[in-house]
DNA sequence: GCCGATTTGTCCGTATGTATC
DNA sequence: CGATACATACGGACAAATCGG
């Protein structure tokens, strides 16, 4: 159940464009048809263009109208613009993901840890090392920290499946934004052993390092996912101001 | 010159938690106090807002407040959010930037290019190679492919400065948005010995690909941007709905 | 638990500016 | 020039969440 008026609307036409209900490079009807077609303010109708716009799907041009820019995506694209979970992400490209556990150790964090993490010296933290598989294929590793005063009770069973539901729906948590930060780096013995990899086929990976916020205000999570260089695919849509 | 209000709030804003008038945690003043500073509507601080919750800078909190959750950048961070030239993301980080024209040819697009850049088969094309330098050390090395039909009258010595500034300043084209992709590949000779790489170090490196769209809807840009893996950096925010 | 004050979220209507055709 | 389209800005109304008494 959508909450809001814009977003049904944006999701409407968000649908419509992915059904090629318009077709591309052709303007979407004028804001003045869409208040009148679903019924609502001009500004109500702004609102879910605007989310098209970040979205990468249209782009408006004063004085002309509202171009429709999509391209069906060619293939698995692994992550988009928003947060998103391994699970949900897995979903949404039709495969099968599964995790495995590998470590799942309650720590406190050192200067080490501190420096790599953003953690303040001190902190209890749950420390998982945990390998994703998609379609039976294992292709990230990722090393999670969790501040354990923002994440109690989590356990290894929980994370065998997916944490962001626990936190989500079981203790209510919500996640409100990530900083990530996006580096290729040499491969390490247990990338080579996990991922099958070959440090003379592929020696480095992508690393993709994430400071993850709660709507306390408190960054509960640091992640470092280490992905498969030949899988990994990272997609943004850029708009010039 | 700002164009707009919300701009001008905007920048503001955006500077004094850049120069920690704010602290981080704390929230800012609220709307209705921002509303009387500024002397505007209550929309217009809001638009301001907005723009920093997709900046990172700030998280909106239904009932609360916006809280200030701004990091300053640890290190040399390559590209954020928007479209950036290779000059003005060294300009933006004091650096200096240097563009050698490695190779400047006009072609037009065969099949294998044509699936590469997706142009049409047969467009009339520039292509460029351009090496990068900043602070004086080769760091990423472009393949261009501009439409010459888009970009008329392009020359060497243009591509040896900011094409875009050529784009927008002399040509008067505006730019709207860019659609990227990264990947790690293999390096090729061609990496190597420009970029001063050795294979037996590292053998990968980060590579983003992006199309390019104007205001006229046309897709006049494809370009490949091969970025030495030690020096390479992306950030990118990312807010959960 | 309730109530009221504060704060952000959604939505509306209107007016004016600016770019396109 | 006028008609159309998007951009900016204002003011007001109500909803929803938070917090303190």
């Amino acid at each position: 159940m959508p909450k809001s008026k814009y977003e049904t609307i944006y999701k409407d036409l968000k649908q419509k464009i992915e059904g090629e209900e318009f077709t591309y490079q052709d303007l979407l009807p004028s804001e003045h048809v869409l208040v009148q077609t679903y019924g609502c303010s001009r500004n109500t109708v702004r609102r879910a263009i605007s989310r098209l716009v970040t979205d990468g799907y249209v782009q408006t041009l004063q004085g002309k109208g509202v171009r429709n820019i999509f391209r069906p995506v060619e293939q698995t694209s692994f992550t988009l613009g928003g947060i998103e979970s391994f699970r949900e992400s897995a979903k949404r490209n039709h495969q099968e993901g599964r995790t495995e556990v590998l470590c799942f150790l309650e720590i406190t964090a050192d200067t080490k840890i501190a420096r790599r993490t953003d953690f303040p010296v001190g902190s209890e933290l749950y420390y998982l090392q945990r390998l994703h598989y998609l379609d039976g294929k294992p292709l990230i590793i990722n090393h999670n920290y969790f501040l354990k005063s923002a994440v109690p009770g989590l356990t290894r069973e929980i994370a065998e499946g997916s944490i962001y539901d626990y936190l989500e729906n079981t203790l209510h948590m919500t996640i409100v934004n990530s900083r990530r930060v996006m580096t290729v780096e040499k491969i390490t013995q247990i990338d080579e052993k996990y991922l099958h990899l070959d440090a003379n086929d592929y020696n480095c990976m992508a690393v993709v390092s994430s400071h993850t916020y709660n709507s306390d205000g408190v960054m509960f999570e640091f992640t470092q996912s280490r992905h498969r260089p030949d899988y990994f695919r990272f997609q943004d849509n850029a708009v010039r101001r």
